[in-house]
RNA sequence: GGCGCGUUAUCCAAGAGGCUAGGAGCCGGUCUGCAAAACCGUUAACGUCGGUUCGAAUCCGACACGCGCCUCCA
């Protein structure tokens, strides 16, 4: 099966068919950097970073493109505030957004420039853009004739009739039609400003991307990615700047992510119901992040609460319970991935040789269908039960059963190069979960040992009263024992 | 007002005409001094009303409810 991928253009699911085979070209929309991001950012970033990841996966030669906006009347407004200059307020935040994507694990894209290291090849399409009577000067700003491209809107499937009936355009004395917008706007006393042929100013926000896309991707590239708010009318406009001023199609396949939700309604600043990625990750482990993200479908709305990232933590240690035992058997142990002879295996464990020869393609079946990542986690826990099954029942390691162990920790491996997880050592991340959950908890790790021997005492001299109040009273805590032939150990609930 | 999306068991969530999704939980069982963890087993669903079909969560229509975009937004 061939990669699919949901087209908002056409509304339907295409088969990916790239512009020069096996290579790929790719813009997605970045950051306006004017503050902290926030959780819906961090969902876009990981949904483009899986889609980037699994187009390699699949062979392609990615060129992934992801701009800054670090010019914008946001950034101005809050130099202003702080009685700075934009360019400190910039590079503050994406010094920020660099360290959030890294924390959540995002690859590098192969690109990322600035909007303001691009103002000539902005200048150069607004030119052209002119010459064809597309756009016209006003006052000392530039506008798009949207009259002049009758493509427009064909993105969103909407007309302009109706969207001037829907009311909330803003008459501009200085556009001729209130749906025209701007490209240049002329600066303001005391704004930074940049030349060109219509005097001092900067560029409007759509055209950037028009710029930054064409430098890097050509004319006409293949995928073009961004939140499901800015299909209108920031991805409209930059088909509007780029089609009108090239004359050829701008993007063959636009893709939008779903949003964040709190209680079902939208995270944003202005219903101030948002989380910082920062705020986020001091209470939940990246990975568990990223995995809360992954268990929606991209383009389906997702709702953040502790609940659901709880319930994501919980599904994750499932996995990562899984192949620390597996490291266990591996430790030290000389193994092939190799399978020599399924015959000699219980019916337990050809079962797990069956999970594991339909592991890679049911996979990319999943992943092949429009980048369904959710799907992909299933067939990776109908893989982690078998695996319990098998381990469970083993009693005897054998070379056999060693490498088919093996095989099975190879393809977590695997798999986690394209969803982004299983990055850290499975005995640390439980670990550091542990850790986690004990710095909320009004014991030291010290003083719960100390509770352990006392009872581990009491239960060696058969006193099982005693042993069992030192349990419920860690339990009462939040503390769970578990005793084993090797001795008690605990972790938090 | 225009355009679009969604409604799947206790909760989260895939699936898109016939094939056990998955996770968390509930309830049994193995194990254990008793537990826990782990494992096994089990349970349960497609918003409502019609239609198409041998067969519908899945296709079509109406309705209800929820949400998004139309303004800067990922």
């Amino acid at each position: 099966m061939a990669l699919r991928v949901y087209n908002t253009l056409s509304g339907e699911k295409e088969i990916f068919v790239p512009l020069i085979p096996d290579k790929v070209g790719m813009y997605v929309c970045g950051v306006t950097v004017y503050d902290y991001c926030h959780i819906g950012h961090a969902r876009a970033g990981v949904v483009f970073d899986i889609i980037f990841r699994y187009l390699k996966y699949s062979g392609y030669d990615v060129t992934y493109v992801r701009n800054y906006t670090d010019i914008d009347d946001k950034i101005i407004n809050r130099a202003n505030q702080e009685g700075t200059d934009y360019r400190t307020i910039a590079d503050r935040y994406i010094q920020a957004f660099d360290e959030d994507m890294a924390l959540l694990g995002l690859a590098k894209p192969t690109v990322e420039p600035k909007a303001t290291d691009h103002i000539s090849g902005i200048v150069s399409i607004i030119e052209a853009l002119v010459a064809k009577g597309h756009a016209y000067a006003s006052e000392g700003d530039v506008y798009f004739a949207v009259e002049t491209f009758p493509d427009y809107l064909k993105l969103s499937g909407r007309n302009l009739e109706e969207m001037q009936a829907g009311a909330r355009v803003e008459v501009g004395d200085r556009k001729r039609h209130p749906m025209d917008f701007a490209l240049w706007k002329g600066s303001k006393p005391g704004e930074p400003w940049w030349q060109s042929p219509w005097g001092n100013g900067r560029p409007g926000w759509h055209i950037e991307c028009s710029a930054m896309s064409m430098e890097f991707l050509g004319k006409t590239f293949d995928i073009h990615g961004g939140g499901k708010d800015l299909v209108f009318p920031h991805h409209e406009n930059e088909i509007a700047q780029s089609e009108g001023a090239n004359g050829c199609q701008f993007v063959r396949y636009w893709l939008h992510n779903g949003f964040v939700n709190i209680n079902a309604e939208k995270m944003s600043k202005s219903l101030g119901n948002f989380f910082t990625i920062r705020e986020v990750l001091k209470k939940y482990d990246p990975e568990t992040l990223r995995f809360f993200i992954l268990s929606a479908h991209y383009r389906s709305p997702i709702d953040f609460s502790d609940h659901n990232l709880d319930e994501a933590q919980s599904a994750l240690e499932r996995i990562y319970s899984c192949l620390a035992a597996l490291d266990d058997i591996l430790n030290g142990k000389p193994h092939s991935a190799e399978i020599a002879v399924i015959e000699n295996l219980s019916q337990v464990g050809q079962e797990l040789q069956e999970k594991v020869d339909q592991f890679i393609p049911r996979f990319v079946d999943a992943m092949d269908d429009d980048f369904n990542a959710t799907q992909a986690l299933g067939v990776l826990f109908e893989t982690v039960r078998s695996t319990n099954r098998f381990m469970a029942e083993t009693k005897e390691i054998t070379p056999l059963s060693l490498s088919l162990i093996a095989h099975v920790r190879h393809l977590f491996v695997e798999a986690g190069t394209v969803l982004g997880l299983f990055t850290t050592t499975p005995a640390v991340w439980l670990e550091g979960i542990k850790a986690a959950k004990v710095g909320q908890i009004d014991l030291t790790p010290d003083e719960i040992e100390q509770l352990i021997t006392e009872r581990t005492e009491a239960r060696a001299a058969r006193n099982f009263k005693r042993g069992d109040e030192i349990r419920d009273l860690l339990m009462a805590k939040g503390i769970q024992l578990f005793d084993s032939a090797q001795g008690t150990t605990w972790d938090v609930k």
